[in-house]
DNA sequence: CTGAAAGCGCTTACAG
DNA sequence: CTGAAAGCGCTTACAG
């Protein structure tokens, strides 16, 4: 007991003797002493360890994801807790893992992008506080982060409106995801600001990845032939926006000579393409640090310190960051090639 | 002792009457019973979880961290594994730190990219088994994983030339680290074996993150402002070719019409330049997942089971993949434009 | 100021 | 086939 007192500097009521607690040290120095973290998880009740839970599309973590579990990493040493990383296929299909993962040996779990039904979400267990960041419904009882997309989308479509862009192409993820949908009623609103009638054959449905934003591009090329560019593509993040860079480059179309292109997220990718990617930065760092920040005071609040005063839903604003791959328009816009 | 039997499906020589074990199960799925992750560790003497050590360079982890986790995920998850990451500001500072991670709260440690010294080694626990992802010294009774990083330069410079570039600049990663040793050799011999003389001009000391690359590449040109550029520049890994992308850009130099680029270890990073950056590439994925597999198997053994038999060092091949940043050499060179 | 005691939730011999 | 018992390594009242 007195070895337990000295050797975590507790806050029991106990006072322990000079000279046993220089014993009590030096004999923990000479036995190389460890405290066992399972043992103290099983006493405390407490893991000190957060989950993070995230879907891995096509086999790999992303950019977002990186962004985001940078912020997280950052707060969770900063407040001496470990980060356990549980990888998910499918939202849909491993919602039902979620509650074996709360079961003692985490304090807290961060959802990152959850996709999850409104039974799911009842199904989650009680026991243990979530955090939830871009929840594609806000989850009840969990703290909901998530950016100002929708005005995130609306200031870059009338910034490039501003610099003369009137045709904009959007490449839109998912029909039916709150992400996509919000950027597209961003995107619909500043058009309609500037008196610009909407023009459906300018809205091509994607996805978040380089892929899907690579199909899109050359699939609208392709039925465009000899039609004029658009002004300005604008994509759903940027993931999307290096998939259309791609498709751009081979058919010999410039960026920002012929067109000019934007993406969304702000991730490291934006700074490594040619031009560099003008694009609507969310925070993720600050995001993913939020998160713990808010998950610990929930979880000292399970674990009956006082009561944090505690938003159920945290939204962080965007910013544009301009880079090169947004030009002037020319006043001819060129047609679309052959390929 | 039945509920824990029939619960855990365990080997134990216990058989459970039909009734009993119907009851237990009953009871189980009434009372939603969860089992306690830390009293079984406990009492188990494994956490099933797999820490991962790396340090974050400036703050955030990097794409080569990311490229190895992915791999390390996959196969912690085929293992019913957990992952835990810890970050470290630096190797030096933080090896005191590594001790203290073994407590029981991990099983096995992946070190990422270790720059430990003898004594830090020395300081290792030996009741936790490691894998080292490219450390830079092997560390003893650890598991080490790495690539062919020289023959990977080298080759990479026997091909550049065989496509007829000679003047080939290499922006190297920190002198002294294995990594960037094996690169400068590597390269060197490719030049002896063309008995292309070697030109210390050529050889650029940076690191491998995109700002030394850019930092790098832009002293390079700063002071060679009227003098050929070479044909190619083979950078220290991809996010350094990268920087360098963006140095020459800020120039108005194209790749690969005025200057071609390779970089070092295909990261997502490589496919998202444009143009897409030909690369040395380092299987990282199977690197991570391999350290797993072997770590686990280390553990078993640690455990009383079959001792296993396993390589100290496992080597991995490189390979040259071809993307657009390497073109063919012009007749006359470019001559280095004042910025 | 000190230490014996109970308890955290599990597992695994072991004796009936 | 079943269950009482000891033990994993810690913490925290509590009684001296």
């Amino acid at each position: 007991m007195a070895a337990s007192v000295v050797l975590n500097a507790a806050r029991t009521s106990s006072r322990i003797a000079p000279e046993t607690r220089a014993r009590i040290l030096a004999a923990a120095a000479r036995l190389r002493y460890r405290p066992n973290a399972a043992a103290r998880a099983l006493a405390d009740r407490r893991m000190n360890t957060l989950g993070v839970a995230a879907v891995v599309d096509s086999g790999e973590l992303n950019l977002y994801f990186l962004g985001l579990f940078n912020g997280i990493l950052a707060a969770a040493a900063r407040h001496g807790q470990n980060t356990t990383v549980f990888t998910l296929f499918d939202w849909e299909q491993d919602a039902a893992r979620l509650p074996g993962l709360c079961d003692g040996r985490i304090d807290g779990l961060i959802l990152i992008g959850p996709v999850l039904s409104r039974e799911a979400i009842r199904a989650l267990p009680d026991h243990t506080p979530f955090a939830a960041l871009h929840p594609n419904i806000p989850i009840p009882g969990s703290i909901n982060l998530e950016s100002d997309e929708e005005t995130g989308a609306y200031e870059m479509v009338r910034e490039l409106i501003a610099r003369g862009h009137r045709r904009i192409l959007h490449i839109s993820g998912q029909r039916g995801l709150l992400g996509a949908e919000r950027r597209i009623r961003g995107y619909k609103r500043a058009l309609a600001a500037a008196h610009i009638p909407f023009d459906a054959s300018l809205l091509m449905n994607a996805g978040f990845s380089m892929d899907e934003g690579r199909r899109a591009m050359s699939k609208w090329l392709e039925r465009s032939i000899g039609q004029p560019l658009p002004h300005a593509i604008f994509c759903v993040n940027d993931g999307c926006a290096i998939g259309c860079l791609e498709a751009l480059a081979e058919v010999g179309l410039k960026v920002p000579e012929d067109v000019s292109l934007a993406g969304f997220d702000d991730t490291l990718a934006a700074r490594t393409t040619v031009p560099q990617l003008t694009t609507v930065r969310q925070p993720l760092h600050a995001m993913g640090s939020r998160a713990v920040e808010t998950l610990l005071a929930r979880i000292r609040h399970h674990h009956g310190h006082a009561a944090p005063e505690i938003q159920e839903t945290i939204v962080f604003p965007t910013e544009i960051v301009w880079r090169d791959s947004v030009g002037t328009p020319t006043a001819a816009p060129k047609m679309v090639p052959a390929s």
